[in-house]
DNA sequence: GGATGTTTTAAACAATCGTTTAAATTGAGT
DNA sequence: ACTCAATTTAAACGATTGTTTAAAACATCC
């Protein structure tokens, strides 16, 4: 009746027996993964139908049942890897610790070039968006290998900006404040689209001045928390 | 058959000939705003159900259809009561133009107090979050009538605070920064509390701290800006 | 080439969705 | 008390969802 927890391959009913899968099985299977990750990202996981999915991969309904067990199944299959293709097309920068102004400005760059991509890889992005507003069991595990190693490779650039006796809490509120600059251009995109007519968008909005400007403000910054032993240093109150 | 596209009560035939609801009627259509606002928050336009909403509101299924026409009808009926509801509770700071670093402060303690709020009213901020990513119909007009008043009074105090030479670009994308800053910590949320472990959260992360530090990050930037000239100002290159 | 296990297929399943219908109930005016 | 419009109610509608089933098609090995 209900599937046994087991491999994600249903065919397998004895177990320790690998099954052999055809040419044309991981042809389906493979089929089916490229064709959920954009509709997962377009409509969500629960908006996402797997009628649609099977659909846009010329597959068979039932298919996604027999590869993957389960829609939640499948979806965590697209995480895997999604994750997998992401660690190749965006290696984080090399750090150099005696330019820690460059090496800002490279993790900003790669940060909005994250989030504003729009090449045919941009369900990526939309999908971890939806991740973050409504997490699924597979979250923690994207935070970890996904947000983990860009934070703290950010954490180390800024604190070689800043007074070295500052408290972590503040260096780490400073990553934040760099994350979150760039993260809006994504999430309030839509409302930027409303408040900034269309003829200034196009000429002060492109990834590179963007950076710039992220960049500026956090060199500001650290380059003011750096002389000041406090952690906030009111300017003339 | 399919219902014309009238007032929102049904039962009006006869055009210019208002009906005169009854008691019971305006109590069973409040029971149901009040309901719908945190289910609609929830679970998403989409995937809230009427039959929670009614279910919650003590309420015939029919109901909806017959006070708000549609499921539609009534999500607007919603976002409109939440715009006037929300006016009433977060009045603009007054605006000082000898102080713009007060003023500056204030905004940011408002918008932080907007995000990070987790009283009764807690579902409106996550509604406006869902509309951010998920833009329905009622999407602009709530750009318009949310946001745009405060990036106003936000572009307005940030002006006064650097070079008045400065390009009116450049002053939109520091009032990018701040908000971008003060949403983070509520989009970011589940990620936060993944990457930081809930000992040093519990210190560090009101809203009087975070708002301090927000507002300490972009007077420093301000202040770099209104002694340069140009857009960018490098230090050393 | 027949046997065996793997994969695909069409069809149906039960559950749930938003919406509609027609009758029952209520309330106010005369 | 009767009338008539407003409102509520239970029930059903058609459509769509994820999942399952049993048979057909395929591939592989002896």
């Amino acid at each position: 009746m209900a599937h046994s927890v087991s491999n994600s391959l249903h065919s397998q009913r004895n177990p320790g027996v690998e099954p052999q899968p055809n040419e044309r099985s991981i042809d389906t299977r493979s089929r089916i993964l490229a064709a959920a990750g954009p509709v997962f990202a377009a409509q969500g996981y629960s908006g996402a139908t797997v009628r649609e999915i099977c659909s846009t991969a010329s597959v068979n309904i039932a298919s996604v049942g027999y590869h993957f067990g389960d829609k939640l199944g499948l979806y965590r299959e697209v995480i895997n890897d999604l994750r997998l293709a992401r660690a190749k097309r965006f290696p984080t920068p090399n750090t150099d610790p005696k330019k820690p102004q460059d090496t800002l400005q490279a993790l900003v760059n790669t940060l909005l070039a994250r989030m504003l991509i729009s090449e045919e890889s941009a369900w990526e992005t939309e999908l971890l968006m939806r991740e973050m507003q409504n997490p699924t069991p597979v979250f923690e595990s994207i935070v970890e290998g996904f947000f983990r190693p860009l934070f703290d490779q950010l954490t180390e650039t800024l604190r070689l900006l800043v007074n070295s006796e500052l408290p972590m809490q503040t260096v780490q509120h400073l990553a934040f404040s760099t994350v979150g600059q760039c993260l809006y251009y994504r999430v309030g995109a839509e409302a930027i689209q409303v408040l900034i007519p269309e003829q200034q968008r196009t000429s002060h909005y492109d990834i590179d001045s963007l950076a710039q400007h992220i960049t500026a403000v956090m060199l500001a910054a650290c380059e003011k928390f750096a002389t000041s032993q406090q952690q906030i240093a009111p300017s003339d109150r």
